[in-house]
DNA sequence: ATGTGATTTGTACTATCGTACAAAAGATCA
DNA sequence: TGATCTTTTGTACGATAGTACAAATCACAT
């Protein structure tokens, strides 16, 4: 309807389908699957509805291609990162370089896709909440290995450290990441302004360091000697 | 239970409108709030797509009325843990004592609602992901005292930490915490057997350990060089 | 310029959505 | 019992969902 018949030297559309693509991405990515009609994301596009149905044929066959556009370089990026952190000799400067390699690609672009890294990230954050089925299939064959990968190499610099433990606390770390980018305002909120929960370097810092710092408690086993116990008391 | 004398103020039929809010609480925490249909929930309470309307006049109703029945108890049962961990005297202890006390509300019933922490906070956590309105609204009003008090006491504990750093690592454990109930099943598959995600006295347990090193770590300040101060810019 | 294949548009179809509402069924008490 | 209030049922309505498809338009080699 906004459509202009002006010439073509004007706004010339590089991509219609590109365009659909950043736009379901961005709608998807903050407002779930399911609230995200395919007219909505076509009008953020700039493209008839119908159009959406010959990229992708689907609503799921586009979710698809937004995970196969971003998992190959994200993965890449991870893969080199973590290449080069475990080359570092120092065990702590090495676990922080470790954790900074899973970190980093998560919020920045790891390829030519224009600042996709961290809208990418939220994106599987919510459909990862949301149960999503096409998401789900494409996260546990693509991004185990990469998790696998990764809690070993943490797992080098902690020997003394049960792999189990490990696990639970990248788990956790993977959990705050999606977190910090799916409500960055309950940072700004709760730091009454001190802090912006949106500042990727921000979030990024404060990750590493907490998450190095989480991995290095001492393990679960011989943290509970039977001494703590009695705040935790009450049950129902 | 099968009581002869009639009263008009007590509730003890079958009640429809209970089965109604636990059918809703369990699909929406499952499936996010739009991938559920009223007749969906209705279906699973064994009731009429019209008796979810008559109790709870719209869908966002019902879900208004979840928050409502559960923002209460949980945040009572956290005050009351958080009270008794501000008396104890050794600060590290006194540490411990106040993250358990945030996070066993979250995975246990703080009522008689049954079994309705870990649920109320996976709600909590898909909610949050999808940018849920009705839910964003109740959320900033009733847990942001909450959250102040816990950043209060973990402060009180570690006074030569910067607030700023606090807030994000309480939103870091906040986003563990919601992800942990939101994809259990990835800690089992990642520890290939060995730890059950699922298992809420584990998860608790690794992650208060987790969190109390993760806030224990040294403060930003000095690790981050210069070049702070980049102020709120307007987003997008 | 013209023909050809790739893309975009407009529209229509069916299914399902949230919700409304009248009638049926229970419950309560004079 | 019959009157009255609460709850449940059944059904219907308008809106919107995903998708299909023919016509229109565009890009470009010839």
């Amino acid at each position: 309807m906004v459509r202009k018949p002006t010439s073509k030297e004007t706004a010339r559309k590089p991509n219609m389908r590109e365009a659909i693509l950043a736009a379901a991405e961005e709608l998807f990515a903050t407002n779930g699957f399911n609230a995200v009609s395919v007219r909505d994301i076509a009008q953020a596009a700039g493209a008839n509805p119908g159009s959406v149905t010959y990229h992708f044929k689907t609503k799921d066959g586009l979710l698809l291609e937004i995970y196969r556009r971003h998992c190959g370089p994200m993965n890449l990026r991870r893969s080199e990162l973590l290449a080069a952190a475990k080359r570092v000799r120092d065990l702590q400067d090495r676990l922080e370089a470790v954790v900074r390699a899973y970190v980093v690609p998560a919020f920045t672009s790891g390829s030519d896709l224009a600042g996709g890294g961290a809208r990418f990230t939220r994106l599987r954050a919510v459909m990862s909440a949301e149960g999503n089925e096409v998401a789900r299939k494409i996260i546990a064959q693509t991004f185990d290995d990469t998790s696998h990968a990764f809690i070993d190499a943490v797992h080098e610099s902690l020997p003394h450290v049960p792999r189990t433990d490990i696990v639970w606390r990248s788990h956790f770390l993977l959990g705050a990441l999606y977190y910090s980018l799916v409500t960055p305002d309950r940072v700004s909120r709760l730091s009454r302004g001190e802090a912006d929960g949106s500042d990727a370097a921000s979030a990024i810092e404060q990750l590493v360091q907490a998450t190095v710092a989480a991995f290095q408690a001492p393990a679960l086993d011989q943290a509970v000697p039977a001494k703590r116990r009695p705040v935790v008391s009450s049950k129902t």
